[in-house]
DNA sequence: AGGGTGACGATCA
DNA sequence: ATGATCGCCACCC
């Protein structure tokens, strides 16, 4: 039995702090990733924690967030909520991933 | 204290 | 495109 069910981790206080404030700065209709959002947090290569706090938090617009390449990593009926909220708000998909190339969120806009 | 785990990501076959 | 494997690392029991 490789997969049994077991109670997600909690981020640190701190670091789940930083990672929601990346996530909740990621206007309607855009998407980022969880290295992005990591990264945009100031840990880079912590998006296992990003999956944590998204999935322990509350509040947040968690179906922002992807998969690298804009694939829905969740499974079942949560991942076609995820779909479902997404193109709510305008986000378009193609096939099986969203279109980032499009709406991929970026902090450096200048333009 | 120590091994198992995962809403990941990159790489290889 | 799909599936396996490895690296990562805080968290759980």
């Amino acid at each position: 039995m490789a997969q049994k069910k077991r109670k997600l981790p909690k981020a640190s206080p701190d670091l789940r702090l930083l990672i929601e404030q990346a996530v909740r700065a990621i206007p309607r209709g855009k998407v980022s990733t969880y290295g992005g959002v990591a990264r945009a947090a100031g840990f880079p290569g912590a998006a296992r924690r990003v999956a944590a706090v998204l999935r322990n938090g509350f509040g947040l617009p968690w179906q922002r967030v992807l998969g690298s390449g804009g694939e829905i990593k969740l499974r079942g009926d949560s991942a076609l909520e995820q779909r479902f909220r997404l193109e709510a708000e305008g986000v378009r998909f193609r096939g099986k991933k969203v279109d980032m190339k499009a709406h991929e969120w970026k902090v450096r806009r200048r333009g």
